[in-house]
DNA sequence: TATTGTTATACTCTATAACTATA
DNA sequence: TATAGTTATAGAGTATAACAATA
């Protein structure tokens, strides 16, 4: 099977350039982002996990007892589009739903044992994953990229 | 109409950390990538483009004559998915696809007069967008920010 | 045999409106 | 009135297999 990551298009064509599109970081951005997404799943799909799965379980771990509108909240995810996620995690049992006696809308999420498991795992997956990605990298420029992307992130945010 | 952009999830339940995500750079270039998505959105919208017809108008600009197979190279996206994307632009009048004489199964694509108009005026708001979201940032913080994305996509691309 | 453009298809991601039950 | 979880839905984005025409 030809892997997800692979370079994609002919491999007789002349390619061609996309360097009017290089001034736009916004573009090497998204190109990044797929190449990681592509990575990412290879890493995860042995473990039944996406990238929203594993993000979900990692705060759940992190933020025990929290409900699903602040888990939406700190993901930045529509809360509509987290049902299905709780649903699955809870069908699997990876995660417990818990009533909160003082206020009945919510529910209290917290990582079952199998799931506290299985997240140790996908982590661990997901680590060494990152490492091989950022390998050969200064360390000085993943803090400079981490910072500037948060500062874009509030850039973007901000101005609502 | 609330803007794509807004600060999701509720206001007065008390926000909970995403900081057991952070330590993985993909988080941080996904929420990056998402708050650029929305903030695009906006700005392509009222000219009837997308991220990906936007990239393509771009790059049949900047290469003129290319074949499809090449422009899905080049953009790091599946042929079957362009298909639909260049039927929009040459449907809508903003490219041209000529039959090429010397290899009868591509077509040479090229902007119309009324697609360069268009490219030109999405460019200078794409532009102004950018402006604004990388505002107030070091120079020097964004040419690391560029070169390091593109190490990454390396890293990942080069590992198949 | 291999490539181009294509069809068909499926899954994921993102976004919005509206409902219910609770607050 | 407002919030939490939900349903329904729609539009994008991404990926793969397979076909006809052509190389």
């Amino acid at each position: 099977m030809a892997l997800s990551t692979r370079i994609k298009g002919s491999p007789t064509a002349p390619r061609i350039s996309d360097e009017a599109l290089r001034p736009f970081v916004g573009y090497s951005i998204k190109r990044a982002m797929n190449v990681i997404r592509a990575d990412l799943r290879d890493v995860l799909d042995p473990m039944d996990l996406r990238m929203i799965t594993f993000s979900a379980l990692t705060l759940i771990g992190d933020n025990p007892a929290l409900s699903q509108a602040q888990l939406a909240a700190a993901l930045s995810v529509e809360r509509p589009n987290l049902v299905a996620v709780i649903d699955e995690l809870y069908g699997r049992g990876l995660i417990s739903r818990e009533k909160v006696p003082t206020d009945r809308r919510t529910y209290a999420l917290r990582l079952t044992t199998q799931g506290a498991r299985l997240l140790a795992r996908a982590t661990e997956a997901v680590q060494a994953h990152e490492d091989k990605l950022l390998e050969g990298l200064d360390p000085d420029d993943l803090a400079t990229l981490r910072r500037v992307l948060a500062d874009i992130e509030r850039n973007g945010t901000e101005r609502s």
